[in-house]
DNA sequence: TTGTATGCGTTATCAG
DNA sequence: CTGATAACGCATACAA
């Protein structure tokens, strides 16, 4: 008795015309509720409708209204779960507004982007929120914004590019970790970041990723308060992957002067630093005190606990699909809104700096 | 200079065809490069278009082809990382076969889950790759089964709907994990589960969820191997959140008669149960060994690394997303592929069980 | 090989 | 308030 698969006719709102008596047009007035009709023909035409199990092709209703009710979401790396939660709030506010939301991921791949830019375009979604892979191929980018298209930037800025992003106010948060350190005793401290990955040529430019430039600016203003000189040797990109990260940790313990504290930029980098430190039998924090950006999950889990500098991630979608449905609305006004604010949260991953090993105190 | 959105009218192909000066089919023809165009025109209708910058509309294709060139995956909670990493499996895929990968997040919510299906059905998505959020209501995938669009399952079956699923073949690996534990001296090993909490009556009914029934299966059977009896006291479910986890750990815990060792059945409940256990003042693995289905990215950092059941899961996308295609392709067809192997990976959270706690040896 | 005419399912226009 | 009828942008059967 098992039905095989077989695809019955759709039915239309023609059909539903038919059923109830009425014209099409009047039909479709009824069941898009918009118009004038008589309650007595609405209800005739509902239950028309209801019989028939009636559904709307959204195709064809988006087709001639432009809209379809959806807005397009692009993020580099679903795996990571600062996007996964993002996405959240993204979903519930736009869920509650009405609104459907699709996703495309990228794999951080830029030419996936691209595509991504065009295939959601191509659907006739009503807006994009997109978290840009890179800080320097942004043509699709102002591509959609002349469009006239709605356009939010998530986690990011991008300079030139005069839309709204949704993200989370790093620099006092990233002078407030640092200063954390610095009360601790900490005077040599140093920064690590994946960025200058995206292999386009360029190298380290943190002026080019808000992201990171926002955590340095707060960690180089907290250290000038101090009157602490910034050593540049001390601020570390590329640390991409389990490789790059050990090199990149590895080259920083070799020094002669090696930091006392480390600052790595997101969750990712702190897995592999604490790898690589693992591997090298340094202990934190009695050997080096470690901070991260972001509260993922594990953070209070692993040996030590580590002290991380939160971000309401969820707050962040909520906005970026707030700012988007505000535009949707609106039209145009550059309505850019308020940055987010992070906070530190203290675990056992800081300590005082050891005396240092110059001074033979055995 | 800055040029203000403003959307400039978008270009169809009745405007390509007029400027390379042949009939609206042909241009159709030429650009979608089917049926049959002369090399000339083609070229000229080519040149048009790239000039015009154009851009067919999808959706107006979409919807008198029926087919969206689209396939939509719906997950319940993309904040997992093993959906994050399944998802790529599955974009890698679908992408290089030319096919756009859209997806909707449930939040685990059953309601969501239907809307999804319907949003993504409105799209004229060509497939569906689901991760059920629950096995009882299920009535919208039967539906979409019987609308005879290719639907595949993505880490669970669902008894009674006669379609493909992608996922990894637990009771073996779960077999062999609890066997691990046998070899160590456990004798009273515990399994936790986050099922039944779908609130929707149904009291711990296993059978209905494949995925936990199969790794129930392998555990049952490891045990009736060595001739332990199976203590269904031990067997918990309801381990969803913080709350709950602690309180199907702790009523473990509290037991005459606890158990030695404890199998988990994802990592949410894993790093649940470490923060318990912690609070607790449990050690691991000497008061208790542990082991956890997944290999999540923290296990190895995590004070003791811990034991875990490997899943393949960028491979489970890839198998969903090949059977979607093979569907596509074919029609029809119950093409079940072959589930995937998991694996044990034995890190330091599994010791043998302490001496009895009854034989008074202090 | 090319062009014409028609259909897809809705919404929008404009008489009645 | 209602109902023909024309878009919307593309695909396609059919005729040329």
């Amino acid at each position: 008795m098992a039905v095989p698969p077989a695809r019955r006719r759709e039915v239309t709102v023609a059909d539903v015309a038919k059923k109830a008596g009425v014209g099409k047009a009047t039909a479709s007035r009824a069941l898009g509720n918009y118009g004038a009709v008589s309650d007595a023909v609405r209800e005739r035409v509902l239950a028309a409708a209801e019989e028939l199990d009636y559904r709307p092709n959204e195709l064809a209703r988006s087709m001639n209204t432009g809209k379809s009710n959806t807005i397009g979401v692009i993020v580099g790396d679903i795996e990571n779960g600062y996007f996964g939660l993002a996405m959240r709030g993204i979903s519930d506010t736009a869920k509650a507004a009405g609104y459907d939301v699709i996703l495309i991921n990228t794999s951080e791949n830029t030419d996936a982007e691209i595509d991504a830019v065009r295939v959601l375009l191509d659907k006739r979604v009503d807006a994009l929120i997109v978290a840009p892979a890179s800080s320097y191929v942004t043509q699709h980018l102002h591509d959609v914004y002349e469009s006239g298209r709605p356009l939010v930037l998530l986690d990011r800025r991008i300079d030139g590019l005069p839309v709204a992003s949704a993200l989370v106010d790093l620099a006092p948060a990233a002078h407030a970790a640092t200063t954390l350190l610095l009360d601790e005793g900490h005077r040599r401290i140093a920064f690590v970041s994946a960025l200058g990955t995206d292999g386009d040529g360029f190298e380290a430019l943190p002026l080019g990723n808000s992201s990171v430039a926002d955590r340095l600016d707060g960690i180089i203003a907290a250290l000038g308060a101090r009157g602490v000189s910034v050593d540049p040797a001390l601020i570390r990109f590329h640390a991409h992957g389990l490789e790059a990260t050990r090199d990149v940790v590895t080259g920083l313990l070799d020094r002669a002067d090696p930091p006392t504290a480390l600052i790595v930029s997101d969750s990712l980098i702190a897995m592999n630093t604490l790898l690589v430190l693992r591997e090298r039998g340094v202990r934190v924090p009695d050997d080096l005190s470690l901070i991260s950006f972001d509260d993922f999950e594990w953070a209070a889990l692993v040996d030590p606990p580590l002290t991380v500098i939160a971000q309401p991630i969820y707050e962040v979608g909520v906005q970026a699909a707030t700012t988007a449905l505000r535009l949707l609305d609106v039209g145009a006004g550059t309505a850019t809104p308020q940055p987010l604010a992070a906070q530190v949260i203290r675990r056992a991953s800081v300590a005082p700096p050891r005396a240092l090993p110059s001074s033979s105190a055995s």
